[in-house]
DNA sequence: AATGAATGAGCCTTCATTCAT
DNA sequence: AATGAATGAAGGCTCATTCAT
């Protein structure tokens, strides 16, 4: 019974444990991803683990507890990928290229994680507590939209990106990775670098400034070379 | 025991019969939207229906096959709703005008008939076989995004669209209206009308021929005069 | 599931629920009073009324449920027994009678119903909800003794029994009544009639009223209309 | 495992040894009183103690064996207390002392060892063997009934105290203290002493020597000569 | 002496399903 | 057509116990 007594003090981990605690978090990940959230059963884990039930009970004192680690652990993982790769493409300085950036490591993360994600977004799906509200750990992921949407936004605001619906837009792009998620769940052949470069090229033409419309007065002393496409 | 007797020969269905069906259908339409997946039982049904469990098994066979006649139902009645609003916007004689349609009148369909989609949704997403496959039922859904794709790529051959990879865009315009699902289902005050506007116009954008492109040879005598809105 | 829609509406009770119900009451009664209540689990009522563990749960939605009626039963037939009884002494005129009717008639009632009453006894010690509280139905008990309380005071104040503590000799005229009861349940073979005939002795004695005492002014053999206190 | 190795030869057992056993005795006596029998797992007297549930199997093999230690070091502890405060009435010169410092006693040793006799009573009502009998621990109680009724012969045979059923009478006291400990559990802030007193009162009025029957031929006020039984 | 890890039996509950009436 | 009754598998969880270290 480790879980329940963490942030009581010092929480001593012994190798061992993590390696099952982990061990566990992934069985539990491969079970949602085949078999989905309502097959995925404490009795599923074991299992897969090659343990007793009782085992999954004493690293993770409820069922919940051991999803809330699948969550943190995806969203973990999900973090570590994306953030010193979108963050390399200066989305602060080069707003417009924060769209790229944002759909083309998506993919990437797919590529290697297509597992985690899925049993991510199944887990998001499938569990609801009493109230009909999704897990407490999901609220981060509402705020990578709102980040999004925000960096929309400042782009649009130095005349980079043209006149739309930040909100939509930064919801769309969600929504079309998730979709691409989907995708090569049920097709794992799929070209998610072709895929993720037609995104790209979509949401550019999207999002390209009018043409027809002046630009913002002083917007070039910022960044006076620069040229978008 | 009728549903799977279903084609097995002469079927009488009584009028009665079909009431009670329908409205075994409806409760579980009801029962998921309202509860979630998971807390749909046969149980639930029968008290919604105010009849006992037995009612349902006579009815139908499994639940499984209960399941199968929402998606079914449910199916029916989107294309029921969909296929002569879209039609009406005649996209084989004017392919530009097909997304500005679909993206309105799925929202439309959102506005009224929120519980059924929700419904569907939630048994994608909640209901797997043993392989971790979706019903079958839901392979009808593939059909819509190729026909999609096919107006689209119409609409590229006769010059009235950019260039653009036309599965991609379907996918995502599939993907858009099921997020605004998603979203509307979580928030019933959002205004679907207004977001399915900024969806048009962002698609618009994205799907508008290329200015600079010369336009294909003999696209003209089709529609040389077509100005769309 | 019957328990549960209990008092929402018309109750058909067929004749085969409630025998069915009585029976698994019955077997409930057995288990706790041989076993223990810690040992008498669903699937040993169960067991031992030769059906499957889902029976108990379709006629008593929760175990709590099954408890419940045990306790109304129980106190049911208690009061069935003994309220006739006592109310033959006719307390209200002869309270000094009271006693020995009360201890009378609570032997004679466990010489027919031990196995009941040491059911009772059991869950009023083994079953407490998790702010330490027994069961609610046992509410009526406390009063029972509360009663007897009254009654005596009653005795007391036309003088037909001597001066002591009310409450004290109450609570000490259950708890004999109970003790007798756990002698009798470890030894079936102890004379009930002659223990009683002892207690009665006994309690007379200590609550006759005292020879030294002038008796309150103008107690006669038959005083109805006193006024003590 | 060295409970179970008691009695059979050479028994080192360390001081160490002897403190942790102690402090695992009265950890479950916390335990018991304060969360009932039910809820005093061994992991949960393992916690209180501060170490591995493992410690609590190392000291006692099995948890009946640690149970078996909690009565008997309780079962130890009263009679530390009682007898020589009951030994100093010196029933045996003074029998009819003997009611009031046997009541006394127990009332005081309550006042401070409420939580000791709590958990005696709750493991009482809460362990049952398989065959629904307590622990045999328990059967040295049934001695002390013996003990008392031995006593109120004697001072029935010098005529100090009056004609009743020895037995009944012991029994009776022995559930008299008992049923004031039920009380005291549920209202600490009950007068011990005052009730105490009540019921030596009481007890001596079911007591004293019948004013009309003739004393024993032979009984003098000191009766060294006298052999009961 | 002590610990962490694991086991397995048992508990209560939910639920789809079956079947006689 | 419909019902009430019963079944049995599975689910999550608790807990005493075992054992290697």
């Amino acid at each position: 019974m480790r879980t329940r007594q963490r942030g009581r003090g010092a929480e001593r981990s012994t190798f061992t444990q993590v390696k099952r605690r982990d061990q566990l978090v992934d069985c539990m990940i491969d079970a949602i991803a085949e078999l989905g959230f309502a097959r995925a059963s404490v009795a599923e884990v074991a299992r897969r683990a090659g343990v007793s039930k009782g085992v999954v009970t004493y690293h993770f004192a409820a069922k919940e507890d051991l999803i809330g680690a699948v969550i943190a652990d995806v969203l973990a993982s999900m973090r570590e990928y994306l953030e010193p790769r979108i963050h390399a493409a200066d989305p602060m300085q080069f707003p417009e290229r924060f769209i790229a950036a944002y759909v083309t490591e998506w993919a990437g993360y797919y590529r290697t994680h297509a597992r985690e994600v899925l049993a991510l977004v199944r887990i998001y799906n499938g569990f609801r507590d009493e109230s009909g509200r999704p897990n407490p750990a999901f609220d981060v992921r509402a705020e990578d939209v709102a980040i999004a949407e925000r960096v929309l936004r400042l782009g649009q605001s130095r005349g980079r990106l043209g006149d739309f619906d930040a909100r939509v837009m930064a919801a769309l792009m969600k929504a079309a990775v998730d979709d691409l998620l989907t995708q090569f769940a049920d097709d794992r052949g799929l070209d998610l670098e072709a895929y993720a470069a037609e995104l790209v090229a979509l949401f550019e033409r999207a999002t390209r400034p009018d043409p027809d419309a002046s630009p913002p007065p002083g917007t070039g002393p910022v960044s006076p070379h620069l040229e978008d496409r």
